[in-house]
DNA sequence: TATTGTTATACTCTATAACTATA
DNA sequence: TATAGTTATAGAGTATAACAATA
């Protein structure tokens, strides 16, 4: 199988990637291929990442606003509207006025089932994603990661 | 400037992201981070972080194909042909043609002299990001990411 | 005055489908 | 038949600006 013919024009095959040694380039291909595969896995609960997310935020709260969602997970109060929006038709958090201007987003009891599914998904993923790192780099995953943005 | 007023339904301050010890969660924040910090800094040369990486594979080659590219990248085809375009038109690469139906993709004069300075600013943001990351889990980094979708 | 929430909008990134032409 | 390249298009994610109402 061995291709060792001097005018084959198509380098692909010899190209290794010399990027990866970079750890930004790293850095972005591995939250890539994690991004993938938890969306796949999420299909099975009709959620994106993000929906997903915010319902593990919420868990048993019920002092939640939706600025203060968007403050912890870094989203826009523009882009938290469409976003939440799509959890309450289907049924999965309530609003729940505090005062005249805030309310509070509360999980239903659909919103709750559906949470355990999440917790069930994503625990199994997350520490297969831990389960993938050799042993002796391991432990040092996290807290490089967090190093880098909180 | 201690809040300690119980009334305060506003929770935001006390919500300290439970999500920060998931490694998929934590991934994703350091990539967002990170790829917003480069991308910034590439304004510099106008051009964004996927350009400045096709830039960074050619380097000195000339037998890469848009193709080639694309498979070392995770980029399709149909989404190398506006970014090949942009670059073009900013008169960084050339299209050479290896037969009838493949084209090498390489750096002009003027690539050679953006990608220089695409060097400078990617060493220099690297090594930042690297040193950012505690002494103890610095080795560790790039071998953990590499291990999530090498 | 600052904050909460909303609407409208635009830009980037990425994905698929359909297609032409060449190997 | 498979590969190289292109076009058109659609869906996500995310950004800003402008606004109403309340704290």
């Amino acid at each position: 199988m061995a291709r060792t013919d001097s005018r084959n024009h198509n380098a692909a095959a010899a190209v290794d990637d010399p990027l990866s040694r970079l750890p930004g380039y790293a850095l972005r291909r591995a939250a890539n291929a994690m991004m993938a595969e938890l969306g796949s896995l999420l299909d099975a609960v009709d959620l994106r990442i993000s929906e997903a997310s915010i319902l593990l935020l919420i868990d048993g709260r019920e002092d939640l606003t939706s600025s203060a969602i968007g403050n912890v997970l870094d989203i826009r109060s523009a882009n938290m509207v469409p976003l939440l929006n799509r959890l309450s038709h289907q049924g999965l958090i309530e609003k729940v006025p505090l005062d005249g201007k805030s309310m509070a987003i509360v999980l239903s009891e659909k919103g709750r089932a559906k949470l355990a599914e999440v917790k069930a998904i994503t625990e199994a993923f997350e520490s297969d994603l831990l389960r993938r790192i050799p042993a002796a780099h391991r432990a040092h995953f996290v807290p490089a990661l967090n190093a880098l943005w909180r």
